[in-house]
DNA sequence: AACTTCTACAACCATTTGGTTGTACGTTAG
DNA sequence: CTAACGTACAACCAAATGGTTGTAGAAGTT
């Protein structure tokens, strides 16, 4: 069984990035773990419009950080807890590509023994 | 002795994020390791202009993400690499929000035994 | 049916962003 | 000194962002 961890292209981490770069969205992802507010709810929350409220989810929805789930005329708005882990992942694809190896995973554990000094980034130009 | 890990505000973030929601930054953070590029010499690897890779690392600067050094009549570009680590300080921050305690810390470890379930957010609300 | 609630979406506007060119200035090389 | 190089910064422009209001439809409520 491969893990598969499937590379995020350059597109996907832009939006994670730009979705994450807000505060009243990351207050929003906050709030919707539970999954339990509609973008009504929500939007009561927010010194603005219902309509801003509604734009700022499409960003998060658009980015993979949250899903909605129509409850009768309401529309669950919830985290996607995995996404964060997107967004760390990117972090360490980019990382990785100066600690040595470019194929290093998401996992946590950073195991780093012998600290791999590595002096050929052969194919990072362009 | 405190660790003391200096709460990452608002505005702090959102520059952190943004900077990296772009392909062309990021990728500069990738060459820029080394300390070793000018922004001349970086500029050279971008289809536009000299001016425009210089507001990229511009950007990035404001971010903390990269630190520029004069030496002679060129300016080195250096990325830090603490920088990464404080966007991913940024998503813990976020996740514990939601992961019950508010106060814990940037570390790797999630050592998550009981998967401790919090069913009153309190101060969560605006 | 009539009404209210929640959502979706279009149109509009101000500001920011990401790019351009042009100009000015400091530093090194001839 | 003069010329070339590297940088900084201003002015400008098109497109995207973040907000607004207004309109319309779908789903409950009475």
């Amino acid at each position: 069984m491969v893990v598969e961890v499937d590379e995020l292209n350059d597109e996907t981490v832009d939006r994670l990035f730009h979705a994450l770069a807000d505060t009243t969205r990351r207050d929003i992802l906050r709030r919707c773990v539970r999954g339990e507010l509609s973008v009504s709810r929500l939007a009561e929350a927010y010194p603005m419009s219902f309509a801003a409220v509604q734009k700022h989810v499409a960003v998060l929805e658009r980015a993979g950080l949250v899903a909605k789930q129509r409850s009768g005329r309401e529309q669950l708005v919830r985290t996607d807890p995995d996404a964060v882990g997107r967004a760390r992942q990117a972090l360490d694809e980019l990382e990785s590509a100066w600690r040595g190896r470019v194929d290093r995973m998401a996992c946590l554990l950073a195991e780093d023994p012998g600290s791999e000094e590595n002096d050929t980034p052969e194919g990072t130009e362009r």
